[in-house]
DNA sequence: TTTTTCTTTCAGAAAATACTGAAAGATTAA
DNA sequence: TTAATCTTTCAGTATTTTCTGAAAGAAAAA
């Protein structure tokens, strides 16, 4: 296959693939096309390449910055700003566990905490019923929780970083 | 807290939590629903609990059997039909994860398979860069698929198996 | 068979989400 | 300072997604 072409079909499949998991296509399209970027491009060979608006293309890199995955960077004698994005996918990966852990698995495990305790009116097994599934959901969210902060703080655990070295 | 204002915060939580990772809400909501309910619910219950209509309640209690979160159940002497959802959190987790990689992360790596080989006019730089970044996401969807593979195969492999009996 | 009760479908409506483009804001150069 | 170049913002628009409700379909009861 041809490379440009073979780089427009994978910015379209991650672009659906993002989708699928709550992020917006542009945003996942911006992404993959500098995920596949031999050099940093400016705002405006995004907006052509994916043919978006200039607001467009500044919302979804903005959004992309914050999550951490894509940078900034000047180049010398250049007044324009920019992008590159991390290559490594391992960092990629780590960067998104990182995020959605603080921004949805917390704030989730938060809830859960301030929801268990319920006194009911009478019904006894409903409120069983409610409480385990509340728990269990607890236990697992929470077990999830540590083994995320394990696999990010690897470094620092002898087991988890020879488990990653041995598949990476 | 009192049990029906803790479910109803429940399933808004569900709900917006579901929508942040491609579910719809009201999918979301159901299913919350169902997972506190002491026992099976009729379409119309669930219609009027949520406060949604009827097509819509159908549609999405038929999405949630397809992904094999919730089963109709008929009850004795009762015409019409009743839904519950699967409690057990952790067999919840693997139904979803089973369903994920079926359909989305499998296909992904058959589509990268495909796009892994370009001829390049030229660019070796380009196709460098390209060909790693595919190769690397290639090898860390597939070490994804495998992990899973053996979660989901647990019963099968002692290792996998005690470590989850260590954290259930 | 006819009636009743429940389920499914789907065209159109509503709501949510994403996008555009022009204008204002910044920053550097002249 | 003024001009030139680039970035950011945001009100209005477009697109996508989700929902409604009426009608058709099915299955059991009469």
């Amino acid at each position: 296959m041809e490379l440009q072409e073979a780089k427009k079909q994978f910015i379209a499949a991650w672009g659906s693939f993002g989708s699928n998991w709550g992020i917006n296509r542009t945003m996942a399209q911006i992404h993959a096309l500098l995920l596949v970027s031999a050099d940093p491009i400016s705002a405006e060979s995004i907006m052509e390449a994916l043919n978006i608006s200039r607001g467009n293309a500044n919302m979804n890199i903005r959004e992309l910055i914050n999550w951490g995955l894509v940078e900034r960077v000047v180049q010398a004698g250049e007044r324009r700003e920019f992008f590159i994005a991390e290559k490594d996918i391992w960092v990629v990966a780590r960067t998104i566990m990182r995020e959605r852990k603080k921004r949805e698995l917390e704030p989730m495990l938060r809830f859960l905490d301030s929801v268990k305790n319920v006194e009911g009116g009478g019904n006894e097994k409903e409120i069983a019923v409610f409480t385990n599934t509340v728990e269990g959901i607890r236990k697992f969210g929470g077990q999830a929780n540590q083994s995320l902060e394990s696999l990010l703080k690897a470094e620092e655990n002898w087991f988890v970083s020879s488990l990653i070295k041995l598949i990476r």
